[in-house]
DNA sequence: CAGTGAGCGAGCTTCCGCTTGACTT
């Protein structure tokens, strides 16, 4: 039988493809990318016209031989990537790679019957001109990172520092913000809060002065503000214009790449790399109860809000029966395109009908978490617009003007999916001079205002004057700052969480409180780049570069012409900072205690420290202080207070008069705490409990001790093993591994193994993982 | 079990983008 071999990206994907299509189709999936320059040398030859060097990824042997294997099973090789740059490229690798005759490229951005099907139908050869473009994007990067990274790490004297095109702008970004931080000079101005009722009605409702954009900062200290209350403290308080408007609060897109971090990061805290964690066990399936294996969402990697017309329709048909017809807009929305193809579509529940309930006890918290935010958002987004009536009176008090603003949800559309959806629609972070501190001078307070008829006198219940500060702008979170890099084109979905760690990993940057603090390395590894490589760190440098690249892909240009423009400019500037570029140490700023000499920045073992540049000479390092935090007791020695320190064995807690006193707080170790398994030994009649060392170290051991000695690392399971009969164990699975870990032999020796189940690991995980023994009683 | 308050320093390799597992203790 003639048979075609078929090839997408992704393991997923090909379960569904042999579904539907039947076997004469060998499907195989190439995980990705398959071939790339060489990782230890540049592998492009500038001087043969940017000739680059392609070789075949060391961890896709395997998978390039298991291609091969079923190509000769063939008769017809259908390379059916993903439909965009990457995905070309990676099927003219794949060509070459396996030394296609004759390949025929399809391409589909739905993974439904009717696409394939159709796609099928419609073959055609591979775009050369699109291939070329991913070629011209990926030497760039190559030559731009394998340049500048060495050329950084030696002017800088500091080993293992990196520049890109994309992680260097992520860092010039979190510099710059905090540059405007630094140069932010707070405002005082102060509002006054009047509390007003109807007269003889007992529910108030908030007014404020000033409250125009323009005045909102016009009352700048206290004396001001306190003349305002003594002025209209006694005037007549008369309802002088009211206002009723009905706003339309449209629901937002379904999730892509970006947006999504930002809600799990916003909503639950998580980094983007957790989110992608998380969104992947969810696309590649979790057993939910006797249907099997089952992917709950759509691919995580796309920066598309598009929909499949399928999963509109069971939207629709799920929203009508749930909510009913009133819920339903007349024509399904359409989210905003973005113009060129966009190779996979909105991140969204496979199927509408399981619900956060339904599939709750299949999945663990934080996928639950992420699922629910998925499914609300989605179905979200093919519902009716809101109705708020938005209302405000402005009451007359003397010479002033109160504004009291309110709204009322007249018909929540979208909004009924969750009650959490209108703290939703602020949650944006804002950016400006004007960080908001108060929601009151906002015109959507979520106050209910009373019927007020305008000429109506009310009562003053009670004047607030408040004070209040400009706020400079935000840090960024990874979220935020992921979603700027987009706004600017820069990255890509599968980069933003590997690009905010790399940031992190070179110590460029540090979370502090979940936000980019730069660290003095990060500081001036910017600043190197921004003195001599304005150009490529400019944030609209990405921008012209895919500008280029499309005219490539259009055929209008040569992709090695491009690269000999850009580089020539590029060649230049690195010249000119290998010979002018200042060179030398970091100054920490400051000077050595010791010796007066200049105190540099540098980096050990454990990370970047501060020292004097004298070395060798002047052996001083600056000590680090920041861990001394206070328990808030007293040191029963001398009085001072006890602080938390690190030593060799760990934290300890000391005293903060040392050296002049020397105490130590004696740790205690935790008490035992039953596990309920008895202990195994032969004739002992004692019961396994879970203790900790002084140390902290958790171990379990027979509540006979010191009689019987005996002693587990793990928690034991109460069971003998199959093979030998020693204790069983459970180890419990490693941080962010899937799986719920393994129930193995206490005997070192023997294999024993098997995996725990779901309720195992829950009866047996909280004990494990509880944190060691606090110190001190 | 007890002990506990440092010391690091050169050279080793880096980019972006596509996709999932894989050593073990």
């Amino acid at each position: 039988m003639a048979r075609s071999l078929v090839i997408v990206e992704s393991p997923a994907k090909v379960r569904t493809l042999r579904n539907f299509l039947g076997d004469r189709y060998l499907i195989e999936a190439s995980m990705g990318h398959v071939r790339d320059l060489p990782k230890t040398v540049m592998g492009v030859d500038v001087e043969r016209d940017f000739e680059p060097t392609y070789r075949v990824l060391p961890d896709k042997r395997e998978t390039l031989d298991r291609l091969a294997k079923a190509a000769r099973k063939a008769d017809a090789i259908i390379l059916a990537t993903d439909p965009d740059r990457e995905g070309e490229a990676i099927a003219w690798h794949l060509a070459e790679a396996l030394k296609v005759e004759d390949p025929i490229r399809i391409e589909f951005n739905e993974i439904t019957e009717s696409a394939v099907k159709g796609a099928l139908a419609s073959p055609r050869r591979i775009d050369m001109s699109r291939v070329n473009a991913q070629q011209a994007r990926r030497v760039l990067d190559r030559l731009v990172g394998y340049r500048l990274s060495p050329l950084i790490s030696k002017k800088l004297r500091m080993r293992g520092l990196s520049a890109g095109r994309v992680q260097s702008v992520a860092l010039r970004l979190i510099v710059d913000r905090e540059r405007e931080i630094q140069a932010f000079e707070s405002q005082e101005y102060w509002s006054i809060l009047a509390e007003l009722a109807p007269q003889e009605a007992t529910l108030t409702f908030g007014a404020i002065t000033p409250f125009t954009r323009a005045t909102k900062m016009s009352v700048t200290d206290e004396a001001q503000a306190q003349g305002i209350v003594e002025h209209v403290r006694d005037k007549q308080w008369v309802v002088e214009k009211l206002t009723h408007r009905t706003i339309k609060r449209r629901p937002r897109p379904p999730f892509m790449t970006s947006t999504l971090q930002q809600a799990a990061s916003s909503r639950y805290g998580f980094g983007a790399a957790r989110t992608m964690r998380i969104a992947q066990n969810l696309y590649e399936g979790k057993q939910i109860g006797d249907e099997g294996q089952v992917g709950l969402i759509t691919y995580m990697r796309t920066d598309s809000t598009r929909v499949a017309d399928i999963a509109q329709k069971a939207a629709r048909e799920f929203i009508g029966q749930r909510y009913g017809e009133t819920y339903l807009p007349k024509k399904p929305p359409q989210y905003t395109q973005k113009k060129g193809q966009d190779a996979h579509e909105a991140i969204r529940p496979t199927d509408i009908t399981r619900t956060p309930e339904s599939v709750a006890r299949y999945l663990e918290p934080d996928e639950l978490k992420l699922y629910t935010l998925i499914w609300e958002r989605f179905i979200a987004s093919q519902m009716v617009e809101a109705r708020i009536e938005a209302s405000s009176a402005d009451v007359r008090a003397g010479e002033y003007l109160f504004r009291a603003t309110g709204s009322r949800v007249a018909f929540p559309g979208w909004m009924a999916v969750t009650k959490e959806a209108l703290a939703d629609s602020s949650e944006q972070q804002k950016k400006g001079q004007n960080g908001d501190d108060d929601e009151e001078l906002e015109s959507d307070g979520t106050q209910d205002l009373p019927p007020l008829e305008e000429g109506q006198v009310l009562d003053l219940r009670k004047l607030t004057p408040r004070q209040h500060f400009t706020q400079p702008p935000p840090r960024f979170t990874e979220a935020a700052l992921i979603a700027e890099l987009e706004k600017l084109g820069v990255g890509r979905p599968s980069t933003y969480a590997p690009t905010v760690d790399v940031i992190k990993q070179r110590e460029y940057a540090d979370l502090v409180e979940r936000r980019f603090v730069p660290s003095p390395l990060g500081f001036a590894v910017n600043d190197a780049l921004v003195g001599h490589f304005a150009h490529i760190v400019d944030t609209r440098f990405t921008a012209r570069m895919e500008e280029a690249l499309d005219s490539v892909e259009e055929g209008d240009e040569d992709w090695r012409g491009l690269l000999k423009r850009f580089y020539g400019d590029f060649a230049l500037s690195v010249s000119t900072a290998e010979e002018s570029m200042p060179d030398g140490h970091i100054d920490a700023g400051g000077t050595c205690p010791e010796c007066g000499s200049q105190l540099v920045l540098r980096r050990g073992r454990n990370g970047l420290f501060v020292a004097c540049s004298g070395y060798p000479e002047c052996r001083y390092v600056q000590r680090d202080n920041t861990e001394l935090t206070e328990t808030g007791e007293e040191c029963p020695e001398c009085g001072k207070p006890l602080v938390r320190r690190t030593g060799r064995f760990g934290p300890f807690v000391g005293c903060s008069g040392y050296p002049d006193c020397r105490y130590i707080k004696k740790r205690k170790a935790a008490e035992p705490v039953s596990t309920g398994v008895k202990c195994p030994r032969e004739g002992c009649d004692g019961e396994i409990m879970r203790r900790s060392s002084r140390r902290g170290k958790t171990f379990y051991g027979c509540s006979a001790y010191p009689k019987c000695d005996f002693v587990l690392w793990n928690r034991p399971v109460g069971e003998a093993c199959p093979e030998d009969g020693e204790p069983l164990v459970y180890k419990p699975p490693r941080k962010g591994s899937k799986g719920h870990g393994t129930i193995l032999c206490s005997n070192k020796e023997c294999s024993y193994r098997r995996d725990a189940d779901e309720a195992t690991a829950a009866a047996l995980t909280e004990a494990a993982v509880d944190p060691p023994a606090e110190e001190g009683s």
